[in-house]
RNA sequence: GCGCCUGUAGCUCAACCGGAUAGAGCAUCGGCCUUCUAAGCCGACGGUUGCAGGUUCGAGUCCUGUCGGGCGCGCCA
């Protein structure tokens, strides 16, 4: 709709320069948009208020003109000039019953567009090492992520979601270590636990688990346990494999699925390491210093210079990062978004810059990054204090056993991913009834029960005569409906494009307000069978766009509640 | 000290990348169930958008300064 009016105000304008009385010169750079308040229509350009100054006439009167000039349109109902000098559209109301019809034959694609054009898109999010349990902080990642995924897919990208981890760094001696311990009986605590060690408890579960010989299968891998505590290979592998596992059972109850795990270690392995310092060097980019090897990084915006390798040898883990974004373009995609936690942002310049210094013709703005702020747990009205070492932290698991999955997402993605969030995990579970979440998938059930209700006294809802008397939903509560309906592939595009899920949560919620006025305010079964199959009609529109934005979400569209 | 994020109703948060009278929920107060689920609806109360300047037709949004909060500033990952 946005398109279609912005079109119309280019064809007005054409014609005013055609004739001459405005040049050419003037910016087109103006913007259409809902407008707040009802008396000022449904639309609003701000066309002329931009363009006066070039055109050098007054905004209103400018407006007048742009108006005259503007092609008649069965869409359009009327067109007033308000304000300093906007352009407000008042839809005609067969425009918003094209709508209903629309959201009717195209169902689930409705909302979805295709400015991606099938292109390649990778998100890579949570790439949690497998050291521990995901906490909430992961869980916000995930469920930001894995929502940036589905609205680029509706919005026609081709997406793969990727989770990178390191099996096989300082950390990961540091967890072999741990389980070793436990595995031999010393605890945290007693003489010989080292420093850094993991300290959680669920580190003996590893340990006993290896010991018990058990079989563990993570999305990637899977080990058998080798019981013999003073295999260190053994150990190592048996305890990534089980931690990606404890990982990947909280990503699926949370309906977190990827296309693609990489893995730090093949970097080595497969010499892109090697191959990527070479190239930086060759680049001309490098420098020798105090024994170490340095990445004039800030030739490309750093504050300083980064050790590549260090005197006593062995690598950064920069450099492993570079390589492995190089792996990235050389595999295909032209575009990238990475979704991780603030406080790694430090790394954005960085990767950048190591990416600049290849010469390897990557954009400067890739890859995308999408930060997301800290997480702060509440329970029994303190802080629970995070952190893997200290143990006893809140894990994604638990927050979906006692909230629930879809309320775990909803509460993690309705913010924006940039300031920060406190999850109160009495509000989301005490309050459970009144969570946003349940106020949205209630409107989705109530359709589902009318349609119920509908069978159960004998009647039937004829489609094609609801649509063929739309014009009997005239009342105030049906327009706001229809109005909220026909916002939604807007909604799409913008939350895609800003990559802002939280914008769909936010939708979902004025939608289901509309719905739930218009159904406490009026009946849908009614005797008068044109109106009763015109508001069914209605209902079922409601009832695929909240479907529609639910799975958006990721969240389900219960047909009961 | 430097960099990034942030400051909006008592609380938790929105505000379509500059638009018109800043909106919801929770909390508080008052109404609505003999008809499709009251996990709902209707109403009231609640604001100098941290503060001070600036830019322009127009600022919560952009710029400068300032105060408060968070996160980063390793030859750790």
């Amino acid at each position: 709709m946005k398109d279609f009016l912005r079109d119309q105000v280019l064809q007005a304008l054409a014609d005013l320069q055609r004739n001459g009385s405005v040049p050419e010169s003037v910016p087109t750079a103006f913007v259409i948009e809902r407008t707040r308040n009802k008396d000022h229509g449904d639309f609003a350009a701000n066309a002329a208020l931009l363009m006066s100054k070039a055109a050098g006439r007054k905004p209103r009167e400018l407006a007048e003109a742009l108006v005259g000039a503007l092609p008649a349109s069965p869409a359009i109902a009327k067109v007033e000039i308000a304000g300093p000098g906007f352009i407000n559209f008042f839809l005609s109301p067969e425009a918003y019953r094209a709508q209903v019809r629309d959201v009717l034959a195209r169902g689930a694609a409705y909302g979805r567009n295709d400015a991606g054009g099938g292109r390649k898109v990778q998100i890579e999010f949570v790439s949690a090492n497998p050291t521990g349990p995901l906490h909430v902080g992961h869980g916000r990642g995930a469920a930001v992520g894995d929502c940036l995924a589905r609205l680029l897919e509706a919005t026609g990208w081709n997406v793969s979601r990727e989770f990178y981890y390191n099996d096989a760094g300082q950390q990961i001696e540091n967890l072999t270590t741990s389980v070793q311990l436990r595995a031999k009986g010393v605890a945290p605590g007693d003489a010989g636990w080292p420093e850094d060690g993991y300290r959680g408890e669920y580190i003996n579960d590893v340990a006993q688990s290896y010991l018990a010989g058990d079989t563990v299968h993570a999305d990637d891998r899977h080990v058998t346990g080798a019981k013999d505590p003073d295999d260190r290979d053994a150990i190592r592998d048996f305890a990534v494999a089980y931690l990606r596992h404890v990982q990947d059972v909280d990503l699926k109850a949370f309906g977190v699925n990827f296309d693609v795990f990489y893995l730090e270690s093949s970097l080595y392995t497969e010499g892109k390491v090697e191959e990527t310092v070479k190239a930086l060097v060759d680049a001309g980019h490098t420098y020798e210093e105090d024994g170490a090897l340095w990445l004039r990084t800030t030739d490309f915006g750093d504050d300083k210079d980064r050790v590549m390798r260090k005197a006593q040898g062995g690598y950064t883990y920069f450099l492993p990062d570079i390589a492995y974004h190089k792996t990235k373009w050389q595999r295909g995609y032209g575009r990238v978004i990475n979704e991780q936690g603030a406080d790694h942002h430090s790394t954005v310049t960085r990767v950048r810059a190591g990416l600049q210094a290849l010469d390897a013709g990557i954009p400067k703005g890739w890859p995308e990054y999408v930060l997301h702020q800290m997480v702060t747990v509440m329970r029994g009205g303190e802080e629970v204090k995070l952190g893997k070492r200290a143990g006893g932290y809140v894990t994604l698991g638990d927050l979906i056993d006692e909230v629930g999955a879809d309320a775990t997402r909803w509460f993690l993605t309705s913010r924006k991913a940039d300031s920060q969030l406190t999850f109160d995990i009495d509000v989301a579970r005490e309050q459970s009834n009144d969570n946003p979440v349940y106020y949205v998938q209630y409107a989705h059930a109530r359709v589902c029960s009318v349609r119920r209700q509908l069978g159960e006294r004998g009647l039937e809802w004829n489609r094609d005569n609801g649509l063929a008397k739309l014009d009997r939903l005239d009342a105030a509560h049906e327009q706001d409906v229809m109005v909220a309906l026909s916002k939604f592939p807007e909604l799409v595009d913008v939350a895609a494009t800003n990559l802002e899920p939280h914008l769909v949560a936010t939708y979902l919620y004025e939608l289901a307000a509309a719905f739930h006025a218009w159904y406490n305010a009026h009946h849908f079964i009614v005797d008068d069978a044109d109106l009763r199959d015109a508001r069914l009609a209605l209902a079922e529109a409601a009832r695929i766009v909240l479907a529609n934005g639910l799975d958006l979400l990721g969240m389900g569209a219960p047909e009961s509640m």
